[in-house]
DNA sequence: CAGCCCGTTGCACCATTTGCAACGGTCATT
DNA sequence: AATGACCGTTGCAAATGGTGCAACGGGCTG
């Protein structure tokens, strides 16, 4: 809508694929050069670029602090962190807090261990969208129409050999989780790791985001980890009641 | 530089001290609401801006896959990722890789454990720039009159009761770690977690990065993880080698 | 030393952006 | 129910701000 602005912006994703100088900038941009050089000021001025000694310019570090707070403000995971928390300390495993908006699916915490190390990992990344267990609990959730629209823009990866395979298979797969109000990554992702999910809901019922406990075979095999699913269930609606509990002010 | 991308820009760190509905953002930028509005639409059509339920307006997903490709194609982290992956083999224990640009210490490569999760923990944050053995390497570079510049720029915040209480303890940790080449974080920023670090460095000597190996107490002394030391110097200058062995082309 | 390439600057023109005013919807008040 | 306030949205005319051009200067190569 806003030419400038929209020229601008499109530099970042361009820097995103590796550092370029001026001249390969106005050229993917098709503007002149000096045209070019005013908007990387710009962006430079906010931190958003950065020029490395070569000259050439590449992504500054102030995207991650934008994308650090922005998730940061998450009231989600506020809310839900505690309880990931006292979950993790039960059961000694990795928890994960996902959300999804703007068709992608988003880690947006991480429990780990036992000091608690924040980790966004992959995030904003094709995140084994079709394997992942709060993947599956997040798109579940949304309606028919969108479910079959997003199964079949996705590409199908054969991680494993458990991997979703296709549209088809993921669409029986969500419906199943939608059904069953929990979901499972057997192996889907990487052989020897498995994980059970569960929804956490609004006061309106909608899914807003999902949770998982992940753990190796070496440790626990799938059947003893199945056996925690009511301990996640129980987690997860104990944080759907704390989030729903106070309504958005 | 220019005007339009200047405000549409300002936008994003005012969504990150959180949502803003349309009135308010067009306030703070001090322009006509219409004008915020056009701002706002383009920065949704790039995905750095996204709108909620409630028609307020928050950072978008795009910022994350930025954030994350950003420090994909940091040359560095690639060099030294597999070193880092090996060292972790042998000791067990956690380890980090940072940088320092544009006034910021950040972290771009983690391995935790066996497997290899990546994680950009605290990324862009404040790292405890103060006490960090990856931070004192970083910044016991910079010449003299940078060094003093910073130091007296930091807050010196009192994690716990060994860390860095002022500029001129800090300036003298720095020049201490200059001197010896290597540093160390024993209980500086969480009572129970030491760090050892160590350099990488360029062709020209100057120091490109910094890595560091972090264990808690109770797994080994403080003592025991000085022993590690060698083997850390000798990883780092094993990256540096690579690092600079072949010219940047 | 000449030639080339790249980043940079000042300038004049005109496209883009801006603020205005007016519309329509939602919500709270009476 | 009706009124009024508030917020997001749109079309338009004015002018500000962005654009491409041409020219400069510095670094590198042949």
């Amino acid at each position: 809508m806003s030419q400038t602005v929209d020229r601008a912006l499109s530099i970042l994703p361009l820097l995103a694929e590796g550092p370029a100088d001026l001249g390969q900038v106005a050229d993917r941009l098709d503007v002149h050069k000096s045209t070019a050089l005013r908007l990387l000021r710009t962006l430079h001025e906010h931190g958003l670029v950065y020029r490395q000694s070569d000259q050439r310019y590449r992504l500054g570090a102030r995207l991650f602090a934008l994308a650090q707070e922005a998730v940061e403000n998450l009231d989600v995971r506020e809310i839900a962190h505690a309880h990931l928390v006292e979950l993790n300390e039960k059961v000694g495993h990795t928890i994960h807090l996902a959300v999804y908006a703007e068709n992608e699916v988003l880690y947006i915490d991480k429990v780990e261990s036992r000091y608690p190390v924040r980790m966004y990992s992959r995030v904003g990344k094709p995140v084994a969208i079709t394997v992942a267990a709060v993947a599956k609990l997040l798109l579940a959730d949304l309606s028919d129409a969108e479910r079959r629209a997003i199964a079949e823009k996705l590409d199908y990866p054969m991680y494993t050999a458990r991997s979703t395979p296709n549209a088809a298979a993921f669409l029986r797969e969500l419906e199943k989780v939608r059904e069953q109000g929990w979901a499972t990554d057997l192996g889907g992702h990487e052989e020897s790791i498995n994980c059970v999910g569960a929804p956490i809901r609004g006061a309106d019922g909608r899914v807003v985001a999902a949770m998982s406990v992940s753990a190796p075979n070496v440790v626990v095999t799938a059947e003893e980890l199945l056996t925690l699913l009511p301990l996640v269930r129980r987690t997860a609606e104990a944080i759907s009641r704390d989030y729903s509990g106070t309504p958005p002010k």
